[in-house]
DNA sequence: TTTATTTTTTAGATTAACCTAAAAATAAAT
DNA sequence: ATTTATTTTTAGGTTAATCTAAAAAATAAA
C-alpha cells in the first residue's frame, strides 16, 4: 500500500503530464507540491523502483502503465469525495478542496464503490471534471476557454480552471455557475474584458476572469 | 493539529482510562495500540509537553482535560463514520472497523458536523456504543452481560463487547441483533452455556458469547 | 565553442515514529 | 528484608520524508 506522500507525487505528476507529453521535470513536481526539487529526486528514485514511473537521471520522470492508474484512482476519490461533500453535506464548492485531499488517501475499495453508486455513479464533479472510471479512465471533454468566445455566441458553462476559494466565490456573487448559458455581448480590444448575459443579468469580467471559466460553444 | 499517531494514543488511553481509575500503564497502551513499551514511553513524554496527558516515570499516564476532549472527538468520528458506512454504503457491522480507523483521523470540523446532521444526530453506533457529543460528554447506558441474566427473564440486546468480524458474523448467523429481544429458557451449570430465545428460535450459546452480548434487563 | 546560467542531483542533517537491547525502578516472592 | 521477577525507561539505531548547501550536468548565451 502507498503512503500519502508517494500518492500525492503520483497524483501530481499525472495533472502535468496532462499538458506536457515530455518527462515532468523534478522543478516542475516540487512547484506542483510546495516542496524542494532535491526532496522529489529521492521520492522520484523510490517510486521508480516500485515501477510507478520511468525515470533517468536529469530527464525528467513519467507514469508508468500501474503509477498512472493509481493516480487516475486517486483522483476519482478525490472527486467522488468533492461531490458527496457538495451534494449531501452542504459544502459549497470553494470549501471542498483541502477536505478532498484529505478523503481521497482512505483505502477501501468497498468504500469509494459505494459512494460511487450512492452519488449515482456522477461524471463530473463540482468544479465540472470529469470523475475517472474504476480502470483508470477519464473521460476529455471537449471544452473552451470563455476568453475565446466570439460576440454573440453563446456557450454553456461546464468549468472552471482556477478553482481557488476567491475565484469561486467570485463567480458565486455574480452568478456564474455549471450548466448556466453565458452569451457574449461585447469585448473591449483595450483589456480583452467581456460584457456578458446570464440569466438577462449583463455585466462586465476581466480577460483573467474570462481565462478561468470553461465553456462549451453553442454558436 | 495532532499526528494521526498522537490522536490514536489518546484514543487507546481514553479506552483503557474507562476500565481503570489508575493512571494507565506503558505496558497496556502498547498492547492495546500493538506497539512497544519503550515506543508508548517516547509518545507519551510528546504528549505530555503539548499538556493532553499527566505522565510521571513509573506511574502511568492520565488524560488532561484537553487530551480527555480530542480522544472523545476521534472516538465521536470513528462512531459516526461507522453510523455512515451501515446506513448509507451498506456495510455489515463486520465491515466498518477498519475504514472508520482511517476516517477517523480526517480533519474538518464542518465535515463533522455536516454527517452528524446528515445520519440525524444518531446516538448509537452499529455496535450499540454510544457516540460522544461535540463537547466530548459520552452517555454511559446502563446495560449487562447476557451471561448475568437469570433464567426465565428476558433482556433487549444493546450492545456487543467483542467486535471482531467472526463474533459478528456469528450473531449475524443466529439472528442476534441490537434491537432484538432475548429470553433466557435455561443455563447449563457445567458450562454456562444458556438456552435463549429470540422471535421464536430456540437454540443455544456458550458463556464465551454470552459474555459479549451487552443487554438491557427487562426482567 | 567557451562561458554563464539554470536545473538537477548528491551529501549530509533533521524529525516523527518506530525498533532492540540493556539498565533502572517497581512489585512480588521467598 | 533480600532476592527474584516484572515493568518501565534509557540508549542507540532505523526508515520515510523532508530540508540546506554544495557539486554536477544540461541548457542558454556570448
Amino acid at each position: 500500500m502507498l503512503s500519502k506522500s508517494e500518492e500525492n507525487y503520483l497524483k501530481a505528476i499525472f495533472h502535468l503530464s496532462i499538458k506536457t507529453e515530455k518527462g515532468i521535470s523534478t522543478n516542475a513536481i516540487a512547484q506542483q507540491l510546495d516542496t524542494k526539487a532535491s526532496s522529489v529526486t529521492d521520492m522520484v528514485k523510490r517510486l521508480a523502483e516500485k515501477e510507478l514511473v520511468f525515470y533517468k537521471k536529469y530527464q525528467g520522470v513519467e507514469l508508468t502503465a500501474s503509477g498512472e492508474k493509481i493516480a487516475a484512482n486517486v483522483i476519482r476519490k478525490h472527486r467522488l469525495w468533492e461531490v458527496l461533500l457538495v451534494e449531501k453535506f452542504n459544502f459549497n464548492w470553494d470549501e471542498v478542496h483541502e477536505v478532498a485531499e484529505q478523503l481521497e488517501h482512505i483505502h477501501s475499495e468497498k468504500l469509494i464503490n459505494e459512494l460511487d453508486a450512492f452519488l449515482g455513479h456522477p461524471k463530473y464533479d463540482p468544479h465540472g471534471d470529469p470523475i475517472p472510471d474504476k480502470e483508470g479512465n477519464i473521460n476529455f471533454v471537449e471544452k473552451a476557454l470563455l476568453s475565446t468566445i466570439a460576440i454573440t455566441e453563446k456557450a454553456l458553462c461546464v468549468g472552471v480552471k482556477d478553482t481557488s476559494s476567491d475565484f469561486l466565490r467570485y463567480l458565486d456573487k455574480q452568478g456564474i455557475a455549471l450548466g448556466k448559458e453565458i452569451k457574449v455581448l461585447e469585448k473591449e480590444a483595450f483589456d480583452n474584458s467581456m460584457q456578458i448575459e446570464i440569466e438577462g443579468n449583463q455585466f462586465v469580467i476581466s480577460q483573467q476572469i474570462a481565462n478561468n471559466i470553461y465553456v462549451k460553444n453553442k454558436g
